[in-house]
DNA sequence: AAATGGCCCAACCGCAAGTAC
DNA sequence: CGTACTTGCGGTTGGGCCATT
């Protein structure tokens, strides 16, 4: 049984930090064995805790500090030690992409990991990957942590505070516009992962305060939109210009990969038009949307990365690379560069209309079109559909979002999809996000994450070395 | 074989939040 | 309520090791 801990701190001369009898004595650098062992007895007999008095009642050398990181990070039971394993690194990546620099809660979701190690890991591994000009997440992870931040920063009510650092808690939905409900529209966050796993497009939808439903269960809903999801393999449009009824939205609904000539800066007058499903009205990396209103199309720009964290940083350049690597520039070159211009913009969320409107909502978004023109008009994507910026959205849709927020988190998968790297048996692996979602598109080209490095079961050690 | 450079990791430092007095 | 102290966190540093030249 542990011991009281003998605290003899009330002692005059006893801060460490201040000349005292300790300063002159307190070791620094390497621990040796000896040291190793004293700390190891000590702690076992009195516990934890109490730091500072470890050094005058064991005869250690070490100020307190130095005596709890020592145990904290070599001496304590049931560390790991050695290489991360390749889970340990998905792991790692997919939590920094949730959560930024923070170690210590990194360290709580593994086992047997110190703050430490994670740090170190990501300052050397995975930092190096960003020097050699590789993106850090993959698309799967650049998914998911954009999803965790929209439920973490609505549903827990934890608006981003500048005050943090900026590496710590990215701003990523410090400007999404959380006014916008009407009765008759509907918002629905979309979990992108469902189109991987079971070819139905999760739409969570809050047609009306406290009644919440869901695509799923619901027939008699009729929604207009266009997305664009990114996958692994190339990005893809998806849009229910079907006028898609029913339980949910399978994989006959996710359009081809964009023509070339569907879109082009030159046969789309600004003000024009643009037939529904010609293209795809967002390329921003991740989850675009445009919704439908009175046969009009307008972009939905929600996020605005002012304030940019590190990671905010990467998701939207990832964004673009994923882009880039999945030759969308090529191919469209004025999708490219709505692309360009919106990617810094942008995060996903895919907002839902009813078809049947008539609504706040709408008249803002109408008025907004038509008294639009001036010189500051929002800029207009290649298929010319307005873009709605943040200040339209959220100044102009006053409808409480908070309400809205539980009832779609109420509809919500109650747990975050798992992503498919987290699936360790090399047999059974989820096909990345559009592989299955899309059995009438072309071959593949290499997977971003091939062309990235980002093959799945590899290790950091794999890659390039930097120059 | 020696020099050099890069990587890795343990440890330190400063700061801030929490707690006790 | 203010101050002192403790603890924890994140950034940074420095030394050892290893590969390359």
């Amino acid at each position: 049984m542990m011991r009281t801990i003998p605290n003899n701190e009330d002692n005059n001369n006893n801060n460490e930090e201040v000349g005292n009898d300790y300063e002159g004595s307190l070791k620094k650098g390497p621990w040796t064995p000896d040291e190793d062992a004293i700390l190891i007895d000590y702690v076992n007999t009195y516990g934890e805790g109490n730091w500072n008095s470890v050094p005058k009642n064991s005869g250690l050398s070490r100020c307190g500090k130095s005596c709890r990181l020592r145990w904290a990070n070599h001496l304590r039971p049931n560390l790991k030690k050695g290489a991360f394993s390749p889970e340990e690194e998905r792991i790692i990546v997919d939590l920094h992409a949730k959560l930024g620099n923070k170690w210590a809660r990194m360290a709580s979701q593994l086992p047997g990991r110190t703050d430490n190690e994670i740090k170190n890991f990501w300052n050397t591994r995975i930092k190096r990957r960003e020097r050699a000009g590789l993106p850090i997440y993959p698309p799967e992870v650049i998914r998911d942590a954009t999803l965790y931040h929209l439920r973490e920063e609505q549903y827990f009510e934890k608006p981003y505070n500048s005050s943090l650092s900026s590496s710590s808690f990215p701003p990523l939905l410090s400007s999404y516009p959380k006014k916008l409900n009407a009765s008759n529209h509907y918002h629905a966050l979309v979990s992108p992962k469902k189109l991987n796993a079971s070819n139905h497009y999760h739409a969570l939808v809050n047609p009306k305060k406290n009644q919440p439903i869901s695509l799923y269960g619901s027939s008699s809903n009729l929604f207009n939109y266009h997305g664009f999801v990114v996958s692994n393999n190339s990005a893809q449009p998806v849009s229910n210009d079907y006028q898609y009824y029913n339980n949910g939205f399978n994989a006959s609904s996710i359009m081809p990969p964009l023509a070339p000539s569907s879109v082009s800066s030159s046969q789309t007058p600004p003000d024009s038009v643009t037939p529904a499903s010609s293209n795809v009205s967002a390329v921003d990396g991740f989850i675009g949307a445009s919704s439908k209103v009175n046969s009009e199309q307008y972009e939905v720009a929600p996020f605005s990365p002012q304030g940019n964290s590190g990671l905010l940083g990467a998701l939207v350049v990832e964004g673009q690379s994923i882009l880039r690597n999945n030759k969308i520039k090529s191919e469209d070159s004025t999708v490219a560069a709505a692309a360009e211009k919106s990617s810094n913009k942008r995060k996903s969320i895919v907002i839902m209309e009813n078809a049947e409107r008539g609504t706040t909502v709408e008249s803002a978004l109408l008025k907004k079109k038509n008294s639009g023109k001036s010189s500051n008009e929002t800029p207009m994507s290649s298929s010319g559909k307005k873009q709605i910026g943040k200040e339209a959205s959220l100044e102009e849709m006053d409808v409480s979002w908070d309400d809205d927020l539980c009832s779609l988190l109420n509809n919500f998968p109650t747990e975050m999809p798992t992503p498919e790297w987290y699936s360790t048996g090399g047999d059974n692996k989820a096909e990345p996000l559009g592989r299955e979602s899309q059995p009438s598109a072309p071959p593949p080209a290499p997977t971003v994450d091939q062309e990235l490095g980002w093959n799945v079961g590899t290790s950091w050690n794999n890659m390039p070395s930097i120059c």
